[in-house]
DNA sequence: GCCCGTGACTAAAGCGCTTGAGTTCAACAG
DNA sequence: CTGTTGAACTCAAGCGCTTTAGTCACGGGC
């Protein structure tokens, strides 16, 4: 900057009101500073920028899961470049980390914020007995929820997917094709969406007056996916429509359903929480809810870049998940 | 740390040696100082850090593909979670990335190396023709290509898969069940490691006097690996044995086979040239190829620290990946 | 002709840290 | 007892930018 003003023939204050699009230059001196600093290749140091007050021009993003874990997920690569298109518009820059757990998780924002890192966070995998906001809300870290809490918040802005009618939509089908016994192989307990899944799922049955409907959670990997289907189709009465809370449980279930020599969709129905390529590699194809990750991305960073503005926080929805149907889904025979 | 000083009752450049643990003050005092930041709950500020010379304390990865075809890659999570362990270690930041080109990815370093966010990157996906490297050496910006080069580079580490190694492996192995006709379904043709690929089995099938061996390029997706294997399958000399460049394709390459009426590894053996859940979601259970995406993403990172230090730019192996025989490679009928 | 207001621009402080050039003082050799 | 050394510590500048409190000149109203 001091040379653009040595060449401009300016103070440094011109040039950061010129460049800054800050009133206190004129029209013709904004130019030619402007011309200069082009010519230069001139690029505004974010820390120098941080360090003057400007925040640090970045957002941060933490994933808590075990290295085990991920991968399974074509989710969030998609998530991500979904925010990054409106970061990326704003010139902002996403730090990321994967961590094992919440307390990890923790500590992270924690450093983060004490180093001026990061302006403010994206927070994932909301849980249901949550720590991070009350901590968010301790350090005074803006920070917009993916996928939603319980409850509302006054500090923190939230994209909420609609897992209650999107729940009820999948019952509502189900029932009508003519099931009435129903379970739910869902995700890890431990985290908000489950729950909402699960409650929604009880409410629905309810409202139908389905008497055998229930949930049964699980890590989400094919395994227990696997395990669960077995115990669910040869105790008890057996269901005759599965919901799965992803697409890989979904895909090894059905392998299972199949492998008892039962037929998908003619003695089991199977629905795939998830859908992607997966999906449409095993055979029956799987009917699916095909959400929008990079959308809800988008979503997200609007919602944080506009909490960074000093906006208000709030709740946002995404658009209801559509239910694609395949070939894994019919009336029971 | 104005605080700290005069809390300790120390200069502010005392408090920076001391916490620095650069010499300059006695162990007594340094041991006071650490007590009161350690009291106060002081953290560097980057930002600070960063304009006094230090550097960003922050690497940088982007990742140059089309949001579409995100997310049908397990490989990256992994990677990015080994890199993780390392940088976390040292308490460096991980500035993340996608955009749609690698122009774009240029422009992307540009932009980060003039506004000082990071001390170096970690590039992936190196083409056969890749401007990165120049891109590199002309900023000065360190960096540590993953995956490998054709070429040695004097400023720029790398982090080498054995493609050559692997592709003989797997070659000397279907030799071995008595397979001669065997067509290798490739990744995207512009990637460096494509290319080793596509000659190391050349170069392997003429080493062991196989003539009807080729490589058939793609774009990684489960659309053209099952159009490509369709038609290899039917036109001229059938092949007795498909190498799949990833795990989607090699999924979607053996339904193609059955769908034809043929068996899998009865007439067509299947390896994927990447294992994960799917290979052990899809009848018969696909034989793969396990890298271990983890150790290649820590091996990276510390490559880099290493540079960042002020290491030389060396070339490093990551373990061959080993292959898992499953159910699909078996000797032909 | 004087005063004030205003728009254009400058001077200088400050953000939180590092660092090289001092300063001080105790210990020790001569 | 003096001179020297070196460890321990302080001073102050500087990193690149923002921002507040000016300065300065010009024009219009009285």
């Amino acid at each position: 900057m001091k040379d653009i003003a040595r060449r401009a023939g300016v103070s440094e204050s011109a040039v950061s009101f010129a460049l800054n699009d800050r009133p206190g230059v004129s029209e013709i001196t904004r130019d030619r500073v402007r011309r200069v600093a082009e010519q230069l290749g001139w690029r505004p140091s974010t820390a120098a920028r941080a360090l003057s007050g400007e925040g640090a021009a970045t957002v941060g993003l933490v994933l808590a899961r075990p290295a085990t874990t991920l991968g399974v997920d074509s989710f969030f690569l998609q998530l991500i470049s979904g925010i990054q298109e409106v970061l990326s518009e704003r010139q902002l820059g996403l730090l990321f980390q994967v961590v094992e757990d919440v307390d990890a998780e923790c500590a992270v924002y924690r450093r983060w914020w004490a180093e001026h890192r990061v302006d403010g966070v994206l927070v994932v995998d909301p849980r249901t007995d949550d720590p991070r906001p009350a901590l968010l809300d301790e350090l005074g870290l803006p920070g917009v929820v993916i996928g939603g809490l319980p409850e509302e918040h006054p500090n923190l802005s939230q994209v909420r997917a609609d897992d209650t009618g999107a729940m009820a939509h999948v019952v509502g089908r189900l029932h009508e094709l003519g099931h009435r016994r129903i379970v739910h192989i869902a995700g890890l307990s431990s985290l908000a969406h489950t729950d909402r899944r699960i409650r929604s799922l009880r409410a629905e049955a309810e409202r139908r007056g389905l008497a055998e409907v229930r949930s049964v959670p699980t890590d989400y990997s094919d395994t227990q996916g696997a395990a669960v289907t077995r115990r669910v189709l040869t105790s008890g009465s057996r269901p005759t429509a599965l919901v799965y809370d992803n697409d890989v449980m979904a895909a090894a279930g059905a392998a299972v359903v199949t492998g008892l020599g039962l037929s998908v969709p003619g003695d089991v129905s199977v629905v795939s929480w998830e859908d992607s390529v997966l999906c449409r590699m095993v055979h029956p194809f799987l009917t699916a809810l095909s959400r929008d990750p990079v959308t809800f991305g988008r979503i997200a960073a609007q919602e944080l870049t506009a909490l960074l503005d000093g906006g208000a926080a709030r709740s946002v929805h995404v658009p209801l998940p559509e239910l694609i149907e395949r070939e894994s889904t019919a009336a029971p025979r």
